[in-house]
DNA sequence: GCTTTTATAGCACGACCGTGCTACGTTTTA
DNA sequence: TAAAACGTAGCACGGTCGTGCTATAAAAGC
């Protein structure tokens, strides 16, 4: 009757609401449960155990960023101007509107967690190293290798990010706009061209 | 005869590792008592209820932060190069030894834990402002006014802390150093700081 | 038809949690 | 010295948690 695929998509959208609105020591299966409006003996049908839901959860979130990532892929034009475009793709990972911002809380939250849950911290691993080949690739398309940069470029994500998450009072859309066109704008070597014959 | 001052840092201090190794929902009353080798009777002595406790400890971070904080304006000197000196103050809030990489810690899951919970996030809120107090002072003394270059160091700090803390294996210390001497180093409006200390 | 699998629900158990309360030496105070 | 305060410890209660297990109705397969 039921597509169990959806099913187990419901649920997870349920942990989501859940770990946003109350942190991810909430998302209990109790919790979780009455927020998709099941039993819980009906949850744990889907998924074995509390912990497989987590990871199943997070592995959903690793899913939807490359997802966004795929899409702004396909939108660009190669007649666009290459600053705006990085902005754009990066922007996608940030809090700049309230469904990202929610989707980066709950990121907060399962980073946080991972860093003493070794099956979620594997995740998130995976998690950071797309963000890395992200901005690894803009990089590159804006005449820059260093790989110094991408780090750079990477600490900046991730501080607005959290900045934005924990502060949104005080790190408004705007500003981190602003911050995002101030680091993309004065990367050295951007406009000369120090092309690298390799690839 | 013991000093209760006293007493309440050796729990703090358990605190503190309990959270390192295992994460802030890990900090119960019972784990915080074994570790630092009392009874939970006795712990609840100096702290009337486990909210407080952590809120001790939250605040005992921030302190931490604020001397720290203090101690390097002290040792700066005039004639140093204002650069690498910017480097030093910054890097006291950064994981570049195993000491400061397990007080980020603590401080990510602090900060995680802050946002759906409002008393510390007053804290964590506290911490924040120091941060950006510590970056424009420092941006300031390097020429730079602009607000959006302070929140864009702030959030290069954020970002590098998380990211460090998540994946000290991916994010040497070294790295980041260079990463910090990358931002500093291309700020703009900053006068060449190299080698000329009578400025 | 009948049987097997699936979806949903609920109960009960053991573990852990914070906390109110009491007990009992030890120190300080009057 | 008697009394009050402090430091330390522990018990017990009510609550929440994950989870093993069972029940039951619906769907699927034969």
């Amino acid at each position: 009757m039921v597509d169990p695929e959806e099913r187990r998509r419901e649920v997870v959208d349920a942990v989501f609401r859940v770990v946003a609105r109350g942190g991810i020591q909430q998302a209990t299966l109790r919790n979780v449960a009455a927020e998709a409006g099941l039993a819980v003996g009906s949850v744990r049908h889907y998924f074995a155990s509390h912990r497989e839901l987590l990871m199943a959860a997070a592995r959903e979130m690793v899913r939807r960023v490359d997802v966004r990532v795929a899409a702004q892929r396909e939108r660009r034009h190669p007649g666009d101007d290459l600053c705006l475009v990085a902005q754009e793709v990066v922007g996608q990972f940030l809090p700049l509107d309230s469904a990202r911002a929610e989707e980066t809380a709950v990121w907060l939250d399962f980073v946080a967690a991972a860093r003493t849950d070794p099956a979620l911290g594997e995740i998130a691993a995976e998690l950071h190293d797309g963000l890395r080949d992200v901005a690894g690739r803009l990089l590159h398309r804006l005449g820059v290798d260093d790989p110094v940069a991408v780090e750079h470029l990477a600490a900046v994500l991730d501080g607005l990010a959290l900045g934005a998450t924990l502060h949104p009072d005080r790190l408004s859309p705007d500003t981190i706009r602003a911050v995002l066109h101030r680091h993309l704008t004065q990367l050295p070597g951007a406009a000369d061209e120090s092309e690298d014959p390799d690839t």
